[in-house]
RNA sequence: CGGGGUGUGGCUCAGUUUGGCUAGAGCGCCUGGUUUGGGACCAGGAGGCCGCAGGUUCGAAUCCUGUCACCCCGACCA
């Protein structure tokens, strides 16, 4: 075979990662940058990403109870002001509104970065009792956020997600659903996008504006770097008090109730892109993918070849198969469906239908397969290979994700580390804000979280500054 | 928001330094034909007021001012 031809509009992973994902998403169809700064247009290819996780999300929300809602896009100024700390946690990125058609607005209002104080006002006028508790509220809808650095799916000024917004009659079970739902967000990732997670809690530094405590899910891409893939909030009661949202409780007391917030936007799609994408394009995991197996007829206007390819979509109903009857070559075609990521390709001319086989392809590793056309034979084949892609494209994510955590026992190890090996370290802190801020100056890393799991202590002392340690905290640069 | 860079058909770029005829090339696109197992070939054709707005000039892609967008590096964030 004459050797593969690589493609020269995409530029190498290695030699340019964040390139090398723009071209990708430009390449692949799924966005492109629209008139205003910072957002985009999502394309047919990338929206029906977030239809499939939107879909894959809301059945699982709904399993734990969730109910959809609608809150309005403005927020008037006063309304967002009543908790300090998410005002202050989100004033410098509010886009605001300030005039109705020509007359400026009595008081403006802005687009909402997020609607807990919506919720807030919300559940104020529909909680009285225990009886309405709990409350378990999800909506999807877009946000806008001032950012001042974009990039496609990552940042951008405006992005799609849902926000889940619960209330409760005690704390207890408001931490119980946090952790739900941080769960529910990591089984989605690993048994749908087949991307691995490290779950933990959040510093107070990184902690989301207003809440007690923040849960996270952090992947890591092929470069070493994190992406924070979903969070879940813990709120207690301090939305509750500060906007008055109280419920005559079972002893006839008047309480406050408990709160919790998580959300995940389609920035997962930029995690999907590059935890599993290569040199060729994107690489979709099958659950996903909007078209899984892309059928490539082989000297298509030969007789009978184009009828074998209808006929094997046809066995594999129930699929989500399509045929490129388009007339390119062959060549092109292979080219082209791998730049979109589809899982397996099926190739189909006169020699197979000779033999009674086609040839099936797998995005995932290249291997070339061939498969009996025989009744009823090949629609198991292809199933249960792509269940095989999925679980070597996880096992492929999470070899990656182990191998690129390190330990580190001095600060010296530390910086020496983060400097030359992209990826995690594990290092011991004392629960400062100030040791997290100097690592932060001197190495860029961040605390991604103290993890739930592995956060077993490496050593006594802070990595930093010596002092007795509290936490293991994973760190690492992210996006 | 600071530092650096780039804007010329859909894409990659040449032309700008030194202003001068009708703005070029390759790829892609359209039509017809031949092809088809890793980005096919031949022939014909369409498509750009040179990011945008002003200015200088007999004349501006080229010079000046402003502005916008994008990319890279920082600070801020899902």
């Amino acid at each position: 075979m004459a050797e593969v031809k690589k493609l020269d509009a995409i530029t190498a992973r290695d030699e340019d990662f964040a390139k090398w994902y723009t071209d990708v998403v430009k390449r692949a169809e799924l966005a492109d940058y629209a008139g205003v700064k910072g957002c985009m247009v999502i394309r047919a290819a990338g929206y029906a990403l977030w239809e499939n996780i939107q879909a894959e999300l809301d059945r699982r929300f709904k399993e734990t109870g969730t109910e959809n809602v609608y809150l309005p896009l403005l927020i008037p100024e006063s309304l967002l002001q009543k908790e300090k700390d998410h005002v202050e946690g989100f004033a410098p990125e509010v886009a605001w509104v300030t005039h109705g058609g020509n007359e400026p607005l009595e008081e403006r209002m802005c687009v909402r970065p997020t609607s807990e104080t919506l919720f807030c006002d919300f559940y104020h006028n529909i909680i009285h009792s225990y009886r309405d508790l709990p409350k378990i509220y999800n909506q999807w809808c877009s946000v806008v956020r001032w950012e001042k650095t974009t990039r496609p799916f990552l940042r951008s000024r405006e992005f799609l997600w849902q926000e889940g917004h619960t209330i409760h009659e005690t704390a207890e079970e408001a931490q119980e659903r946090t952790i739900q739902m941080l769960n529910v967000y990591a089984d989605m990732c690993e048994e749908f996008l087949a991307i691995p997670t490290i779950k933990g809690q959040k510093t107070d530094k990184e902690k989301f504006a207003g809440a007690v405590s923040t849960y996270t899910m952090e992947a890591m891409m092929h470069d070493g770097k994190a992406l924070q893939s979903g969070t879940s909030h813990n709120f207690g009661d301090g939305f509750a008090r500060a906007y008055d949202i109280k419920f005559a409780g079972r002893d006839n007391e008047l309480t406050y109730p408990h709160q919790t917030s998580w959300g995940l936007s389609t920035r997962i799609i930029g995690a999907v892109i590059m935890v599993h994408g290569d040199d060729n394009g994107l690489v979709l995991p099958p659950k996903l993918a909007p078209t899984q197996v892309v059928i490539i007829p082989i000297q298509q206007k030969k007789a009978g070849v184009m009828e074998a390819a209808a006929r094997l979509k046809e066995e594999l109903s129930g699929l989500r198969v399509k045929v490129d009857d388009s007339d390119k070559s062959p060549g092109f075609k292979f080219a082209e469906q791998e730049m979109r990521g589809f899982p397996l390709r099926v190739e189909i001319g006169p020699r197979d239908i000779e033999n009674g086989t086609c040839v099936v392809v797998r995005r995932d590793t290249g291997e070339k397969l061939t498969a009996s056309t025989a009744d009823g034979k090949l629609k198991p084949f292809i199933e249960e290979l792509l269940k095989t892609i999925h679980k070597d494209m996880y096992e492929r994510a999470k070899r990656h994700l182990d191998e690129s955590i390190y330990e580190a026992r001095s600060y010296d190890e530390f910086k020496d580390t983060i400097e030359k090996k992209p990826g995690f370290i594990k290092a011991m802190w004392c629960g400062e804000t100030a040791c997290e801020e100097k690592i932060k100056e001197d190495t860029t890393a961040t605390s991604r979280c103290i993890p739930f799991e592995g956060g077993e202590p490496i050593s006594d002392t802070c990595v930093c500054c010596g002092k007795k340690a509290r936490h293991l905290v994973i760190w690492g640069k992210a996006y």
